[in-house]
DNA sequence: AAGTCTGATTGCAGCGCTGCAAAAGACTAT
DNA sequence: ATAGTCTTTTGCAGCGCTGCAATCAGACTT
């Protein structure tokens, strides 16, 4: 049996189908009567609109597509949770798409590409992609960034300030007194902007309390994870004089760093202070709970969801803004103890 | 300028549109020669084909949606990172829905809907929705059910043998020589399959080994997260005999557990041993890291889409079936120490 | 040499909807 | 009554592709 059609509903509603899309998409100058016909009709019938048709009709999809390096690291599953109402707040679906931090893969999504045409637009965390392979991109797709690139002007960015938010962790660590301050995290290399970023806020704040940064305090690591975060802090620790603190650029960083700490039989905080980044749900229940920047991630959601429909709903092309979110510290007891 | 389109190919290369059709869609019955100089034109035209109109004249979507109630669950997002590239790997696109555990969302999501036709089939974990109102779905949605959902013969189910996995993990906590466990998570109401299922493993685990079911070391909660585990537990030692181990019905729920447990000054697992359920990452992080029964994801996730590849590819009705994935029991310091 | 078969190519029609602009209808002002 | 204005409804055409069945060309049979 063949699904019911705005034809069939018009036949019914003794309207023309056109009269009745124009009801379906809520067009304003249609009388109440005819209104109320066709509706009544809709309802007979059980009238679905066909998305697909609608879509080749319009040009868009009504979709849009959240690309993340990684659908597991908890800090972007908690950004994706947000994201999620957000659009469809806005009547959006989202697809989801991971790329493992691939370039290759990122590049080809943001690229003119097969799939192009089933997104409307795109909220794009990007990893492995530099800032010049990102200016390569098709020109044509609305374009919201995440994390750490600066824009170049065509797309838009919304993040936090990385270096103020470094900044203020390391400062914490500061006042509680710490003197060795390591850093885990940094990555001195062009895909390594939101690393980068930190390191310069972990050495502001060392200018601002007008102390010297040991170099080789300042750790770098592949990736964010736990175990570069285990990793990194046993190498601190194997060194002749080990710090007594440490801010590491996520808060899975932070838990694999504890988890080395606590191995060895040091005690957290007191022995060695952690501090996080990213504020997420784990850190809340770990033992010790976990020090940390919390982004301000509803706002992040909601501000570049806002933002890429204003993108795809504009005709002309829409300058790119560096759109900043609100961050805080949150102490806990990796800093503070019990 | 107006993207190129099959037609714009066809003149390039001298052929019939059908032709380039063919061509693109891989047909076989087409010559070399016409091969090559129709792939010569796409590529001097960078043609890409429109997937909208395909998707019009197909009736396909090439999109399926994963619905889970959580994202920020890792246990599900471990499990989408897991079917996103099985599905990818099949040809195709990833939609991902979540509905916190709303029972009207999830009804929604499996009538036929508005949105029906933007996916071909759907991978689907449900939470608030029961058995019975499953039952009252589209029949026409290519349908796959993880967790613990028992097939009504018109979906297929995907999961593990939850009694068994149950039994397993608490036959474990026996076999260390605890003698008052209790089960945290059972949910003895219609929705609460997958909880009721472990605590039946318990029993069975108790049976098997000659020994008495303390009732009242059962303890409910209403979903299976962090806080749920840490204010059962608090519950557990606010009585006169505290259990000696405890059976959680999730890794979080071991996780909140725990973390009650040594807040209060006790030890795992010399005071109190902890088996979770899921083997989440972070369980292999945490201090202590937590034994867990260890479902077999990628398994999960490969055998849900190809299950649900078979169901959309075909025009018959597909009867439904019970598939089990592999488990299995992994011992950490929560119960072995260190 | 005519007839048959196989494989390659093509034409038609239509998927179900919306953009556009014109037609029809209703209403106002002179 | 008539022209002019505004509102509501309609018809046409087409988005770009594929399903289907017909056509065509060449090879093979007898």
């Amino acid at each position: 049996m063949r699904e019911t059609t705005l034809r069939d509903v018009a036949e019914l509603a003794g309207v023309s189908p056109r009269t009745v899309s124009n009801v379906v998409n809520g067009y304003a100058r249609v009388t109440d009567a005819t209104r109320e016909k066709v509706e009544r009709a809709i309802a007979e019938l059980g009238y679905q609109p066909n998305v697909l048709a609608r879509n080749l009709a319009t040009g868009r999809s009504g979709q849009i597509v959240v690309v993340v390096p990684y659908l597991d690291t908890p800090y972007f599953a908690e950004l994706l949770q947000a994201i999620i109402p957000a659009a469809r707040q806005a009547g959006y679906n989202v697809l989801v798409d991971q790329t493992d931090g691939d370039p290759a893969h990122e590049a080809s999504l943001v690229s003119r590409g097969a799939r192009r045409l089933l997104f409307d637009g795109m909220i794009f965390s990007p990893l492995g992609l530099s800032q010049q392979d990102l200016s390569v991109r098709d020109p044509a797709l609305p374009l919201v960034v995440l994390g750490e690139r600066t824009s170049d002007g065509t797309f838009d960015h919304v993040g936090i300030d990385d270096v103020a938010a470094s900044s203020d962790a390391v400062a914490h660590l500061i006042k509680i007194g710490r003197t060795r301050i390591a850093a885990i995290g940094d990555q001195p290399y062009p895909t390594g902007e939101a690393a980068q970023l930190r390191t310069r806020g972990f050495r502001a704040a060392h200018a601002a309390a007008g102390r010297p940064v040991d170099e080789t305090l300042i750790v770098g690591t592949a990736r964010f994870n736990r175990l570069d975060g285990a990793q990194a802090m046993a190498t601190l620790l194997d060194r002749a004089d080990p710090p007594d603190a440490v801010f590491c650029y996520s808060d899975l960083v932070a838990s694999g760093a504890i988890h080395t700490l606590l191995q060895r039989g040091l005690r957290v905080p007191e022995d060695v202070a952690v501090i996080g980044y990213d504020d997420i749900e784990d850190g809340r229940y770990g033992r010790p709970t976990i020090s940390t920047i919390s982004p301000d991630k509803k706002a992040i959601a909601q501000t570049a969801v806002d933002r890429l429909m204003l993108r795809i709903s504009s005709s002309e092309p829409v300058p790119g803004v560096e759109l900043r979110a609100a961050h805080r510290l949150i102490p806990r007891e990796s800093t503070l103890g019990r």
